[in-house]
DNA sequence: AGCACGCCGACT
DNA sequence: GTCGGCGTGCTC
């Protein structure tokens, strides 16, 4: 390249288009102001105002160098990388998931950057350095805000609009501005911060032994402090970063002495970045060797990646599938590849966790929510710079900037919280994982001891590789499962409260043994509903429409909806009479009359009131596997991935709420659900035992689980599923419609669907209110499409859902309302 | 998603 | 007459 040719490069004009964190339809292009043109690379953060005040970190996504015909394009204010955060295969997932789950880049983007990386703006205000202008002739509040810049030196907007009591402060402001009374300073800061550490280091000049012999004699008259000095140099032979606080230890002194020496510019202090996980010293291998089935499944599942580029193992709890997990990831390591390792976010415990530090040290790192923003963005940058070659991660780790992923492992595939529910992107993580894997050319082991139906099909249709590993590991045996039939037990008065004798018998057999217990009812809280005896009032959700469940530790009626809380009620409000009764039962009230019935057992309870918390939930679990307690009571939060060595006994309180969930997907889920729980029975020597209480013991779930007849289970449901269209032989789209209005959201959703239908014809179904269909004050209405798997393509369905929408918003009889799209509802 | 602009009711 | 309520439309 030419001189000239050069200098026209750095004088051309670019655009980029660029990736808002907001739900926004459209990506906006801004300029390129020419000293920063070297800089704009696809993938990094630049600094762009958006609207009148606000200023948003976005991503740039492409590059122009046409000028935009339609209006002028704002000048980018500042670059953030030098290298991208986000690169093409990253961009590629992003499109492909605002395309396949039908929501925004922008929206993608907020569920895919740690909200560190993604910076706050706020605007400030500060006092112009004019201090000639006179102040007498501004309105009162522009005095006010005045007055208080004199003493904040600076004020955000927000602060300014609480001191006025007012909403709309941007023209005074403004005017202020324009006198030139205040600057108005838009600052953007990094949020995220890495962690450093504070080190003692020796002056350069004391460093050599002739240094050291002098201050040593220096300090003759201060023994403390000569101490402190003996005790760094005894601590730098064998460490290298010394702390203040390693110096007071080994020497005894205090910080005094320590601070002197630094005074007396003996030592230096050196900041030093430190990571903010323990991710040293730990031992770096340790053996095993695979039975003979282990060996065989790990040859099968290489053999079948021949061929395929997703294999489903189904193995059985407790069938060692993680060490074949394991030597999967070192192969893929062993090639140079990255490796993600899926879990869903409640069995990504401690105990897998270390299990897996133990094999991959330093290069592995863990994602999910628990950690804070700081430290998922550490994450995300140990990905980048390719320090943490193994990923164990919960549903947003999909997201992390692999490199070259060799492997993705979904662990326990079956599990509906891989799915993404509330804000959109509403994905699925392992469906995510299968398309992240296609982007690097890299395979996809689906794992599960009960696989979900859709991947069982995908595997018997050839299109996904299957290997089974149906032994149990070691002497472990299938654990033996009992039928409670409660109707019969009532009758023969063999029912104390919720546990059957036989329950209880073995709950005092397996305590006497000294071996532990867990009681699972999938229902938090003491009481589900409130309920009045004379004329069937129930106290309900001011909010919501759905009943109310009583709290006995805040002594609350709760809603499990919008957080709702109020005092319990003794006298029906409805008809006046004292005749509140409690009805059903969650595990507080489980838990309470267990207490009554047997109070020398230790007990403790999980579920998500007893885990709020950052560590809640690994203490309670700690100290149940450290057998402080003799029974653990939960929701289906005990069903998944831990494992306990001592338990012997599982209980289900009651089945038929989870078996007669109102939804396609409720047997599968019951079996699935029931076989975990079983699972956690007797992994190790003894024998597990189960203990099923229901109201329907010939239901056919049931009694698949007792005989753990995965296959009658599949084959039933999918002649099932295909019968009455529903996944795997279809596709479903979810559209929730809402706004305050009931009579409203009933029009709109009608109006939409006859538009929907005049397309799609029966596809459509709806609309009708769904389970709760009021929730937060909004009136939800539901329709459903059922798209099938010929004749149709669901890009086409897709686009015009897009269109309809466009039109549907564009009619004045249906402002206000809210359209919320699930595809691939769960 | 914000946030300003704009058009209607209750107050100094 | 103004303040402030929320409907609606735009942001490169």
């Amino acid at each position: 390249m030419s001189n000239s040719e050069l200098f026209d490069q750095k004088r051309k004009t670019f655009f980029v288009e660029v990736i808002l964190p907001l739900a926004i339809a459209k990506t906006y292009t801004y300029r390129v102001p020419y000293d920063l043109n070297d800089c704009v690379k696809i993938g990094v953060r630049v600094i762009v105002q958006f609207g009148k005040n606000k200023i948003y970190s976005a991503i740039v996504r492409s590059f122009s160098t046409e000028a935009p015909v339609k209006y002028e394009a704002k000048y980018i204010l500042d670059v953030v990388d030098e290298e991208p955060i986000v690169d093409g295969a990253q961009l590629q997932l992003w499109e492909w998931m605002a395309e396949y789950y039908m929501c925004h880049l922008g929206e993608v983007m907020q569920a895919a950057l740690p909200a560190a990386l993604k910076m706050a703006s706020e605007t400030k205000i500060v006092l112009a350095e004019n201090p000639n202008l006179d102040r007498s002739d501004v309105s009162d509040k522009a005095y006010l805000i005045l007055e208080a810049l004199d003493i904040a030196g600076e004020l955000r907007v927000s602060d300014v609009v609480k001191i006025l009591g007012q909403k709309s402060v941007f023209p005074l402001l403004k005017s202020l501005f324009e006198k030139g009374y205040v600057l108005i300073s838009e600052e953007i800061k990094e949020r995220y911060k890495p962690k450093t550490k504070a080190f003692l280091r020796l002056a350069s000049e004391y460093s050599d032994a002739e240094g050291k012999r002098m201050v040593l004699d220096s300090l003759n008259r201060a023994p403390k402090q000569q101490d402190a000095f003996l005790a760094f140099m005894q601590l730098s032979k064998t460490k290298e970063d010394i702390t203040r606080q390693d110096v007071m230890e080994t020497s005894g002194c205090g910080a005094g002495a320590v601070s002197a020496l630094i005074d007396k510019g003996v030592f230096d202090i050196k900041e030093k970045l430190v990571s903010r996980f323990n991710d040293s010293d730990i031992l770096l291998t340790k053996d095993f060797t695979f039975s003979e089935s282990q060996q065989k499944a790990y040859d099968d599942i290489e053999a079948q990646f021949e061929n395929k580029e997703v294999v489903l193992l189904h193995g059985v709890t407790a069938s060692g599938k993680t060490q074949i997990y394991i030597r999967l990831i070192e192969a893929a390591l062993a090639d140079g590849k990255n490796v993600l390792y899926l879990l869903p976010e409640i069995a990504l415990t401690a105990q897998i966790t270390a299990r897996l530090k133990l094999h991959f040290g330093n290069q592995l790192g863990v994602y999910h929510s628990k950690f804070n923003d700081n430290e998922r963005a550490e994450v995300w940058h140990k990905v980048i710079k390719d320090e943490y070659k193994v990923i164990i991660g919960a549903r947003s780790s999909v997201f992390l900037p692999f490199k070259e992923l060799g492997l993705i492992i979904v662990d326990e595939e079956h599990e509906n919280s891989y799915k993404q529910y509330d804000p959109a992107p509403r994905y699925h993580a392992r469906d995510t994982a299968i398309y992240l894997a296609h982007i690097h050319h890299s395979r996809v082991l689906l794992g599960s001891a009960t696989p979900s139906i859709e991947s069982y099909y995908n595997a018997k249709a050839s299109k996904y590789g299957f290997v089974g590993l149906l032994e149990r590991f070691g002497a472990a045996q299938l654990p033996d499962i009992q039928i409670i039939n409660i109707p019969e037990e009532s009758r023969k008065e063999q029912m104390h409260s919720y546990f059957s004798a036989d329950l209880l018998r073995n709950i005092a057999e397996a305590v006497s043994k000294k071996e532990q217990i867990i009681l699972f009812q999938n229902r938090r809280g003491h009481t589900p509903f409130v309920q009045c005896s004379t004329c069937g009032y129930v106290a309900k959700c001011v909010n919501c429409d759905v009943s109310l469940t009583y709290h006995k530790t805040s002594h609350l009626l709760h809603c499990h909806y919008c957080g709702h809380s109020e005092s319990p009620i003794n006298v029906c409000p409805a008809c006046g009479m004292p005749h509140m009764e409690s009805k059903g039962f969650g595990t507080e009230r489980v838990e309470e009359e267990l207490e009554i019935l047997m109070p020398e057992l230790r007990i403790s309870r999980l579920d998500l009131d007893s885990t709020k918390g950052k560590y809640g939930f690994d203490k309670i679990i700690g100290a149940f596997d450290d057998h402080e307690f003799d029974v653990l009571i939960g929701t289906q939060m005990v069903a998944k991935g831990l494992d306990f060595g001592r338990v012997s006994l599982i209980g289900i309180i009651n089945a038929d709420t989870i078996i007669n969930f109102p939804d396609f997907r409720a047997y599968e889920r019951a079996f699935s659900l029931f076989s975990q729980v079983a699972g956690r029975a007797g992994r190790r020597q003894s024998l597990g035992k189960v203990i099923i209480q229901t109201y329907t013991p010939q239901h056919r779930v049931i009694e698949q689980v007792v005989n753990h007849d995965y296959d009658g289970m599949f084959l039933k449901e999918i002649t099932e599923r295909k019968n009455f269209l529903y996944p795997p032989f279809c596709r479903l789209i979810r559209m929730d419609i809402k706004h305050t209005d009931q009579q409203q959201v009933l029009d709109s959703a009608t109006r939409m669907a006859t538009a929907l239908r005049s397309h799609l014809g029966h596809r459509v179904l709806g609309p009708e209110p769904p389970l709760v269909s009021r929730v937060r004050n909004h009136y939800i209405q539901t329709i459903t499409l059922k798209i099938e798997r010929v004749n149709i393509s669901i890009h086409k369905v897709k686009d015009l859902i897009r269109q309809t929408i466009m039109l549907f918003e564009l009619d004045k009889h249906n402002t206000g309302i809210r359209i919320q799209i699930d595809v691939d509802p769960y």
